[in-house]
RNA sequence: GCCGGAGUAGCUCAGUUGGUUAGAGCGGGCGUUUCAUACGCGCUAGGUCGGGGGUUCGACUCCCUCCUCCGGCACCA
């Protein structure tokens, strides 16, 4: 009954390199083929990068270098990263590599012969600086670019359109017949009230850039990245008819595991792709959370700042895999806390598990010289023992089938837990004083055996220490096979006579200091940039949107300008709103300005502020907003070119 | 604005189709054992289950309403 078992991460985009959550994502990916591989299931597992459009593009030439040169080194990162993580992907798909474009291009054709491109005319706001598109949300007010700061215009592109509104149907019906199609349930909900609405021409291809694959029979076009990258899972296999098709369905069980961030491309555009092109759809979508760290959310430089494989080598893969895995309850987002890393590893692995198998493996040199002892007749202890580990051994895997490692890991630990409090009970240490050999072995005998469990049920998040933890018991590394089932279902103490090889300490505690040398090196430290602002809570002096909007903000431009006769500090100066007639404003600004040199320039005016009399038929209406000391001004601004009399907002 | 999720012990969270004294882990407190990595085990938290109202013999669990937080969509004051 081995199941065909293939698991997919994003294939990450590379403009960056390994982070705390391209980690996350990987390392539960491959947890779940580790857990699939122990079934006995035919399991596979991709990885890769995405390395096509006008970003790379762009970045390269600015390193003066070749797209290719530099994907080559960006993708061989993520390539070189994973291993350090003790993560064991069965292939690694690069958008580059001829296997991928080349069947892409074939997904391409397919579309096209069902009728579902057509070329037309992509129209959106431009950025001439950027050479791209941007949609409306990135604008800066304005209609500004957010990176040049310069107007966007609007502007055509020839462009390949997909019929994605022809599959409203198919899809609703699809989730309808497939509710597990979509993970977890809330994600679900999201999805389908979006697609339930209006569903629009998807533009699949772009003139505007050459870094990509080229459109089968018009190389004009390029096709554009969501075509592209999300083919990868189905481009891996080798496409129809290739061998590892097989793991795609309907022979295979094919699970995408993504951020939330991009649900929405693998559960609409993707599986109406492989509708349009008459190829099955992967068995589950399940989007993941985000991860903050510390609390804090995970912003450019904290990404930077948390380096996976510094931790991995500072603590270890396993500990780094185990936290991710048993701290964050898949599906939801996370913190990351380091000093809860910490805690945990302590808790859990050193004084929970790590201590069970010292102190067994330290009875078993004093009492059965380091040797395997007989498991002899169970009493009720031993029952109830071993009834509790079976439950918990199935629970386990249950979370596991549920993708639930979080709690998968939860019944290891309580395992755990059940064994130390079992051999309290049983005090081994006593029995040997009271000279019953056989009630010790037997005791020992149910203890080295829930070791052995445990060495299985930990080992997906915990591959090198569960390794290790195996050579101590004397009991042969996990070899998994297709069809043979290791998952400790059974309770079958080992026979006696066989020879242990304890070795110290599988998960050495820290000491407070040790703890605190570690965060030391290991936090974050991003305070140069934002001086931690701890609180940005609502202040006392806070003001509703009300009275913010009641205020009028404006752009104005300075037409006449002139000191104030015995008043120095102040401007008397005439501003353009855009109204019919320019405002005269009395402005304190005249230790830092002369007068001609605010002729002309934008300033940002308070305009419906109460007008003010400052004697002598001179009478403010408004206020001209500028930061600093009185004799060291600086003026709120806006670039040139924004219209006199733009509100601000 | 619309839709959805969440608000349970100091922290992180469980709480099945409503029913005796609301749970776990960690932390804290107390006790205890000695085989063990100063580890383990036992006991302990008296928390208005976000507020208010309602249905019911009885609600954390059902309904209404309000507040706060988060997400999706819409919109951009």
């Amino acid at each position: 009954m081995a199941r065909r078992f293939y698991v997919t991460t994003p294939i990450y985009y590379v403009n960056g390199v390994p982070h705390l959550g391209t980690a996350y994502t990987t390392i539960v990916a491959d947890a779940l083929r580790r857990y699939h591989l122990l079934c006995g299931d035919d399991t596979r597992m991709l990885t890769g990068t995405d390395e096509h459009g006008l970003k790379i593009e762009r970045e390269a030439v600015a390193k003066g270098i070749s797209p290719q040169v530099f994907v080559d080194d960006m993708s061989g990162r993520f390539r070189a990263a994973w291993p350090e993580l003790s993560i064991e992907p069965s292939d690694f798909i690069r958008t580059t590599e001829p296997r991928h474009t080349a069947l892409v291009q074939e997904l391409w054709r397919r579309v096209e012969a069902n009728g579902d491109l057509y070329l037309g005319e992509y129209e959106d706001w431009y950025c001439v600086g950027c050479e791209s598109f941007k949609t409306e949300k990135e604008l800066l007010p304005g209609n500004l670019c957010p990176l040049h700061a310069r107007p966007v215009e609007r502007l055509k592109e020839k462009t390949y359109f997909f019929r994605l509104a022809k599959y409203q149907e198919p899809l609703l019906r699809h989730y309808e017949e497939h509710p597990e199609f979509i993970a977890p349930e809330g994600r679900r909900n999201e999805v389908l009230s979006f697609v339930r609405g209006e569903l629009r021409d998807l533009s699949v291809s772009r003139t505007s850039f050459t870094w990509g694959i080229p459109a089968p029979g018009n190389p004009k076009h390029v096709l554009y990245v969501w075509f592209d990258a999300l083919a990868n899972y189905w481009t891996a296999l080798g496409g129809e008819g290739a061998p590892l098709g097989c793991y795609w369905p309907p022979e295979g069980y094919a699970l995408h595991l993504v951020g939330k961030d991009i649900l929405r491309f693998h559960t609409v555009y993707w599986p109406a792709f492989l509708l349009s092109a008459k190829i099955p759809l992967p068995s589950r979508v399940f989007a993941h959370g985000f991860l903050t760290i510390d609390g804090q959310k995970m912003s450019k430089s904290l990404r930077n700042a948390v380096d996976p494989l510094r931790l991995a080598r500072e603590l270890g893969a396993d500990v780094l895999r185990y936290q991710l895995l048993r701290a964050i309850a898949f599906g939801q987002d996370g913190d990351f806390d380091h000093s809860a890393l910490l805690a945990r590893y302590n808790a859990d692995l050193g004084k929970n598990v790590g201590n069970l198998l010292s102190r067994t493996l330290g009875l078993c040199g004093k009492v059965t010289g380091g040797k395997t002892p007989a498991f002899g007749a169970p009493t009720q202890l031993e029952t109830d023992f071993i009834e509790e580990y079976t439950r918990r051994v199935g629970a386990s895997r249950a979370h596991w089938e549920a993708l639930e490692p979080h709690r998968a890991l939860e019944e290891a630990i309580g395992l755990s837990s059940a064994a130390n409090q079992y051999i309290d009970r049983a005090a081994p240490w006593a029995a040997a004083k009271a000279d019953s050999p056989e009630r010790v072995g037997t005791i020992l005998a149910t203890l080295l055996e829930a070791l052995r469990g445990l060495s299985v049920l930990l080992w997906p998040a915990l591959p090198n220490k569960m390794a290790q933890m195996r050579v101590q018991l004397g009991i042969t590394p996990l070899a998994p096979a297709v069809g043979v089932d290791l998952w400790p279902m059974r309770f079958e103490p080992r026979a006696a006579g066989e020879a242990l090889a304890a070795s110290g300490p599988l998960f050495p505690t820290f000491d407070k200091d040790a703890e605190q040398a570690l965060l030391a090196k290991l936090a974050p430290r991003v305070d140069s940039e934002k001086p931690n602002v701890p609180v940005v809570q609502a202040a006392p002096g806070t003001v509703s949107y009300e009275q913010f909007a009641a205020l009028d903000l404006r752009v104005g431009v300075v037409k006449t300008c002139e000191r104030v006769v015995r008043k120095d500090k102040l401007l008397k100066l005439t501003v353009d709103l855009g109204e019919p007639e320019p405002r005269s404003i009395v402005a304190g600004l005249a230790l830092t300005f002369a007068p001609e040199d605010l002729l002309g320039k934008r300033v940002l005016v308070v305009a419906n502020l109460a007008s003010r009399e400052f004697g002598k038929g001179l009478v403010s209406h408004g206020m001209i907003l500028a930061t600093g000391p009185s004799e060291a001004l600086r003026l709120a601004s806006v670039p040139d070119d924004v219209p006199v009399g733009s509100r601000l907002k």
